[in-house]
DNA sequence: AGCACGCCGACT
DNA sequence: GTCGGCGTGCTC
């Protein structure tokens, strides 16, 4: 290292453009270094952790430079391979780095202060306090640790910083930045002898307890648990599993740790699972498995990506199993990636059986502790004890490997990968290739339904096309029937959202002691209410979209920003008391099959019956298990699950997706419908689909039927390249925000209009959304369509000068602009 | 994102 | 006159 001032340049996990340079004192050079964390203070008195991402002594020139106050890794937590992907995510999808930084780092490795604010005791008041001064003291008087948020709160008030300024002038109060490192390693409870016990006294310990039965019981379990004198080395006791054994409670406990038999320590522990699983051989491909591994093999001797589309039950899984299996032998790691969570339950099983303790899971419903852990474990790459596979949802990508050998992208056309908001809006699966490429790894794609784009891909050869076209044991494709909606309206032989045809094939299922499994794409109970004299429908205050009706809360509820309020007991616009619900959702689903099958176990699933970490799990449980007969539920139930007794699948509305106004509309569905399609069906048994629809000549439902994957694809890549939509263009959305609607549409106007200068007849809008206002923001959209074969990076320059010019019209300063590369 | 500063209307 | 609203600008 150079004498001399040196300065690292950090990122800072706040959504601002570009790196922020801090010096190193003297005393922290030899510790400091790219990819560790150190902690700075910026702004006025906030203290973050920044990630060091260089280092030089190039002093800067137009700001007074800030030290670096500490330095918290004694290793770089954050690999070169990360901070290249890091620097992809940000320029391809426009995104500062900031926010990589926020998305890619589990909460708990991102410090932050808080304010702490306390009285002083020796404060006298020379002059009469105010009211609310008074107010802040009383509250501060009575607690500890408070901080903004929680004086806030017990004081009242709106906005009480200009008191505590005031406060602390007259000296009255004192504040502290103090850092709080959220993540705290666990703390396991256990049992031992107390240190001054002989073994050879523990018969007279246990006869001094003869008045002390539950003592002694205690003391018994204890024994038997730890093996004394039988082991050669006791077992650890935790406190937890002595209570349970032995029937009492820790008062009990206390009592013989007070009589210094027993005694308690704690030790520190992984959250983590490294129990030694039972690991099982690998089960034996089919014939049809074992060509798809060879193709894929091949394939990726010349190519780096494969895909392999598989019909559904095609027993996709396995053959990654053998793939992984390969990576592993080989000292490689490999990234399972999953759409979502609750895929992830009946994986894991099936991994850890042939993995065991290898496997390891990440996904948003762990806990920020566990996340850390997970984290860590990947970080130190210790050859014993660190995980060799992830399987995990989108944010996986960015955990710190330093060694793939393969990523697998398990349904690879679902939107999930897509992260939206807040930035950075990066396809995981897209950002997943680049990862690949990286660390010179492979990368599967695999589904049912493969995406169009990725299709197209493998027809243009970048990527090598697997085919498995045979269900697993030979099970048949299932048999798909349409119910006209139109006819049996018309002939009003309805019963309720029921087409005759569905109504009777669930009645026979039911009988037949078969499972049913219901697919409707949206949640809640009615989309909306409308009034029935003047039509009134009620409105979300704050976004522009009508309220939903759930019938669980008898709430009405915004599905956009979650607000919620009581439904109107009378119409707000002629005051008539006949609101009337329009449309359905799972909800009312539901609570019609309980009317018509009264005898049925009925349970949904959607959103709102899976929030919590275990109830998705239950579900998929009890149905395994048989304990349900239906199953009603949103996309959730389409995802790649695989139940033995499903016989009959409906679908009730297929055309609220065909008719959805966005370019993927039909692809979407084609996708949903067949996804859906395939969880019917079992091994002696072809399964039977029922799809009720206003529309059963639609060309895509007809590719449904027919299983025709490669029509639907033919029809979607000439309408795409007739209305130029990806693969043959690449989008890039532009959203403009403001409050003002009025000055929010000049702005649009005016950068689209700079924006046709350049790419002319490309520019598309600017044109509201459906939602045109989300949270009291109005929104307008502007969509860009480049060629394929253009320079996306020159388009985004262009953007970004035209974006920078507009916000530099004094009166545009304001106006949100955002970008979103590949909108989804 | 926070947070400070400064300007304005509307209350004791 | 102060309180609290919000628009604006800055952070190494």
């Amino acid at each position: 290292m150079n004498a001399g001032s040196l300065f690292a340049d950090l990122i800072l996990p706040l959504p601002l453009a570009g790196l922020f340079t801090y010096s190193i004192p003297w005393e922290l050079q030899s510790k400091v270094a790219i990819g560790k964390r150190v902690v700075v203070s910026f702004g006025g008195k906030k203290i973050y952790s920044g990630i060091v991402k260089n280092i030089h002594n190039n002093p800067p020139e137009d700001y007074e430079v800030k030290d670096i106050i500490a330095c918290l890794d004694e290793t770089p937590i954050i690999n070169h391979l990360q901070f290249s992907f890091w620097d992809w995510i940000s320029d391809y999808y426009q995104s500062n780095l900031g926010d990589v930084y926020k998305a890619a780092i589990p909460a708990g490795l991102k410090l932050e202060s808080q304010t702490k604010i306390s009285y002083r005791e020796d404060f006298t008041a020379e002059a009469r306090l105010s009211k609310t001064e008074e107010l802040i003291i009383t509250v501060l008087k009575s607690s500890k640790d408070v901080n903004i948020q929680t004086l806030t709160q017990a004081s009242g008030l709106k906005n009480v910083l200009p008191q505590i300024k005031k406060l602390l002038e007259k000296g009255a109060i004192e504040v502290e930045e103090r850092i709080l490192s959220s993540y705290k390693e666990k703390q396991i409870k256990y049992v031992r002898l107390h240190q001054s016990i002989k073994e050879d006294e523990i018969g007279e310990k246990l006869n001094s307890l003869n008045r002390a039965k539950k003592q002694q019981e205690i003391l018994f379990s204890f024994l038997n648990l730890s093996k004394i004198g039988i082991a050669e080395v006791p077992e650890k006791v935790t406190a937890t599993e002595l209570l349970l054994n032995s029937d009492s409670t820790s008062s009990i406990l206390k009592a013989l740790v007070d009589k210094q038999i027993l005694e308690i320590y704690f030790e520190s522990t992984d959250r983590l699972d490294f129990s030694d699983a039972e690991i099982n051989p690998l089960k034996e491909l089919n014939q049809h498995q074992a060509q798809a591994i060879k193709e894929i093999r091949e394939g990726f001797e010349s190519k780096n990506t494969s895909l392999l589309h598989g019909v559904t039950s095609s027993g996709k899984t396995e053959i990654y199993i053998h793939l992984i299996k390969e990576q592993i032998d080989q000292g490689k790691q490999v990234l399972y990636l999953l759409p979502e969570i609750a895929l992830t339950t009946q994986i894991i099983t099936r991994l850890k059986h042939v993995f065991g303790n290898k496997v390891g899971v990440y996904h948003s419903k762990f806990n920020d502790a566990e996340r850390v852990e997970v984290y860590n474990n990947i970080q130190q790459n210790n050859p014993d004890k660190s995980y060799q596979v992830i399987l995990g949802v989108r944010s996986s990508i960015f955990l710190p490997f330093s060694n793939l050998g393969l990523i697998i992208i398990d349904e690879e056309h679902e939107n999930t990968y897509k992260q939206f908001d807040p930035a950075p809006r990066y396809h995981a699966r897209d950002a997943a290739l680049f990862l690949a490429h990286l660390h010179k790894a492979k990368t599967l794609l695999g589904t049912a339904t493969p995406a169009i784009e990725t299709y197209a891909n493998c027809k243009q050869g970048k990527y090598a096309l697997v085919e498995l076209m045979h269900r697993y044991q030979d099970i048949k494709m299932p048999e798909i029937l349409l119910a006209d909606l139109k006819e049996a309206k018309r002939k009003k032989r309805m019963k309720s959202i029921f087409t005759p045809e569905l109504y009777e094939e669930i009645n026979t299922a039911l009988e037949k002691k078969e499972q049913v499994i219901l697919f409707q794409n949206r949640r809640g109970y009615a989309p909306y209410l409308e009034c029935k004299s003047c039509g009134w429908v009620p409105h979300c205050e704050n976004c522009s979209v009508s309220l939903t009706y759930h019938q669980y809360n008898n709430q009405l509820t915004c599905h956009y920003c979650g607000h919620s309020t009581q439904p109107p007991q009378s119409c707000m616009q002629c005051e008539s008391t006949n609101m009337v619900d329009k449309g359905f959702g799972t909800e009312k689903i539901e609570d019609e099959l309980r009317i018509f099958f009264p005898q049925a176990r009925i349970a949904r699933m959607d959103l709102d019956t899976t929030r919590s970490k275990t109830a998705y799990e239950k579900l998929i449980y009890k149905f395994e298990n048989h304990e349900l007969d239906i199953l009603v539920g949103t996309q959730m139930v389409s995802k790649g699950l695989d139940f033995d007794h499903v016989s009959l699948v409906g679908i009730l509305n297929a055309d609220s997706m065909l008719n959805f106004p966005d370019f993927r509309a039909h692809e979407r569905s084609y996708q949903l419908m067949a996804q859906v399609s395939g969880r019917a069906g079992r091994k002696n048994k072809q399964g039977k689909v029922i799809i009720q629809t206003h529309e059963p000549k639609h060309p895509i439902i007809q590719s449904v039927i027919q299983n025709d994957y490669v029509g639907m694809y033919q029809t979607q890549m000439s309408e795409r390249e007739e209305f130029i939509y990806p693969p043959f263009y690449r989008l890039i959305n532009i959203t403009l925000k403001h409050k003002n609607n009025g000055l929010l549409t000049q702005a649009a106007n005016m950068l689209a209009q700079s924006l046709r200068k350049t790419f002319g007849i490309r520019v598309f809008g600017p044109q509201a959304p459906v939602i045109n206002r989300i949270q009291n923001y109005y929104i307008v959209n502007i969509l860009l369509k480049i060629e394929k074969k253009s320079s996306p990076a020159k388009a985004k320059w262009i953007l970004n000068r035209e974006a920078n010019n507009l916000k530099a019209i004094e009166r545009f300063k304001m106006v949100m602009v955002q970008f979103d590369v590949d909108p989804m």
